[in-house]
DNA sequence: TCCATACATATTGTCTACACTTTTTACGTA
DNA sequence: TACGTAAAAAGTGTAGACAATATGTATGGA
C-alpha cells in the first residue's frame, strides 16, 4: 500500500477549509497566523502556503500587511452561484448525456434506487437526501469527462455550495420532489439526451433556488452577515 | 496618491503568470526554485506562496517533493474551455442585458464603433481585433454584476485563454464577421432582451471554436504537447 | 471632554539555515 | 557492455529569527 506523498501545507490547508466550510471557523472571522500554526502543530511558511491556496479558492480574502478574515456569506451570493451552477451544470448532464459509458450510467440509476429506498424509510424527511442530492450532481459532473468543468464544479464551488448548507442548514426540505427531477434527468441520460437532460438540469436547479429563496425570505430576516 | 500596498508574493506572482501566458516559462518546463527566486531577486517563501497560486489558478501542478511544472497546453483542453466560454459568457450576456446601465451600455456601443473604425483602418488584418475582442467580452462580463461569475471569467479561465492566444497566435481571422456578431449582441443588449444576448453570446463563441478548430486541424499536426 | 501625537505591542512579511526527499553520478559486479 | 547499488548532489519542505507594518494605548494639549 503506497502512503499517498503529500505536504504539511496541504493537510492543514484541506483541515482548514473544513472548519470554515462547517463554520468552526466563524464567517467574518480574523484568522490569525501564530495561533492557527501552534493549533495545527507547524511553523508560519507551511500555514501561509495553506492560506494563499485558501484565498484562491475565495474562501478567504487577505489584505497586504492586515491579515485574512473569513468571507461573510449572503444571501446574494447565494443566488450568484445557484445562477452559475444552473448554466454549468446544465452544459454537464449535456455533456454527460453524450459521453457516458454504460457502466457509468447504470451506476447512476442504481445511485437513485438507493436514494428512493432511503426516502422511503426515513418516511421523507431525509437528512442524508443531502448528501445524496451532492452525489448525485457530482457523478453528471464527472460524467461530462470536462477536466476543467470538474474542477470548477466539483472543486471550489461545491466547497461554497457545502458551506451554504451547513451554515444556513438548506438540506432540502422537497426530497420526493428532488428524486422525481433527479429520475428525470437520468432518463434524459440513459437515452443519450443530452439537450433534455440540459434543459431538466437547468429546470431543477433552478426549482432548488426558488426553493432555498422561499426558505430564507421565511425567516423574516435571515442570519447573514452582520458580525462586525 | 495612494500607492497600493502589496507583497512579494503578489508582484512575483503577476510577473511569474505573465512569463507562463507569454511562453517565456515554456509548456511543462520545470520550475526551479532557487533559480527563480535568484531571478526575482526574493527568497523561497514569498516565491513558493506564489507559485500556491499560481498553482491554483491552474497554470502549473506541483508534485509533492518533486517540483511544479507548467501545464501542456492541448488542443482538447481548449476545447473544453470554449464549452465552458460558452455557456458562462451566454448567461453572462443574459444578465448584463437585465442590469447594465444606460451608461454602460452606451459605453459598450461607443467600443464597438471604435472597433469598426480600427477595423476600416486596418483592412481587416486587424492584429488588435484580439485585444478588442478581449475589452468587448470583458465589459459584458462586468456588465453582469455577478461577482463570482467575473471572477471566474475575468480570472483565471481569461488567463488561459490569453495563455493560447499568445502561443497558438489565435488572433481572428474574421475581424468583420466577429465585428458583426458583437454588433448583434450589443443591439439585444441595448434592448433589454436578455435571452436574445445570451443566444447570440452562445453562437459567437462557438463561431471562434469552430473558426479555431478548422485553422488547427489546417495545421497537419498543431504545435502542441510533445515537449517530454 | 475631545483630539492628535508618540510610544508599545502585536501581527504580518521576509530571509536564512537546516532536514528530508528525490535525482543524478560514480562505481563495482555479472 | 549492461545492470544494480551506493554515494553525492540537487531540490523541496520546514522551522525559527529578524524586519517592516499596522494596531492599540497612553499621554499631552486645546
Amino acid at each position: 500500500m503506497e502512503v499517498e506523498a503529500t505536504t504539511l501545507a496541504n493537510k492543514v490547508c484541506d483541515r482548514i477549509v473544513k472548519d470554515i466550510i462547517t463554520g468552526d471557523i466563524a464567517q467574518g472571522q480574523k484568522l490569525n497566523e501564530p495561533e492557527l500554526a501552534r493549533i495545527h502543530g507547524i511553523s508560519r511558511g507551511p500555514l501561509r502556503e495553506a492560506m494563499s491556496r485558501i484565498e484562491a479558492m475565495r474562501l478567504i480574502t487577505r489584505v497586504p500587511n492586515v491579515g485574512a478574515r473569513v468571507v461573510k456569506l449572503s444571501y446574494g451570493e447565494l443566488l450568484e452561484i445557484y445562477q452559475i451552477r444552473e448554466s454549468l451544470e446544465g452544459l454537464a448532464a449535456r455533456l454527460a448525456a453524450q459521453t457516458m459509458s454504460v457502466e457509468e450510467k447504470s451506476e447512476l440509476r442504481l445511485l437513485l434506487t438507493s436514494h428512493h429506498k432511503h426516502i422511503l424509510d426515513t418516511q421523507g424527511r431525509s437528512y442524508f437526501q443531502q448528501e445524496g442530492d451532492v452525489d448525485f450532481h457530482y457523478r453528471i459532473v464527472h460524467g461530462s469527462k470536462n477536466k476543467r468543468l470538474i474542477d470548477m464544479l466539483a472543486g471550489d464551488l461545491y466547497q461554497l455550495v457545502r458551506m451554504y448548507r451547513y451554515q444556513f442548514s438548506l438540506s432540502s426540505n422537497r426530497p420526493e420532489q428532488a428524486l422525481k427531477e433527479h429520475d428525470q434527468i437520468c432518463s434524459a441520460i440513459e437515452e443519450g439526451d443530452g439537450e433534455l437532460a440540459e434543459w431538466l438540469m437547468k429546470r431543477h436547479i433552478n426549482n432548488a433556488r426558488n426553493n432555498i429563496m422561499l426558505r430564507m425570505q421565511a425567516q423574516s430576516d435571515p442570519q447573514i452577515g452582520e458580525t462586525p
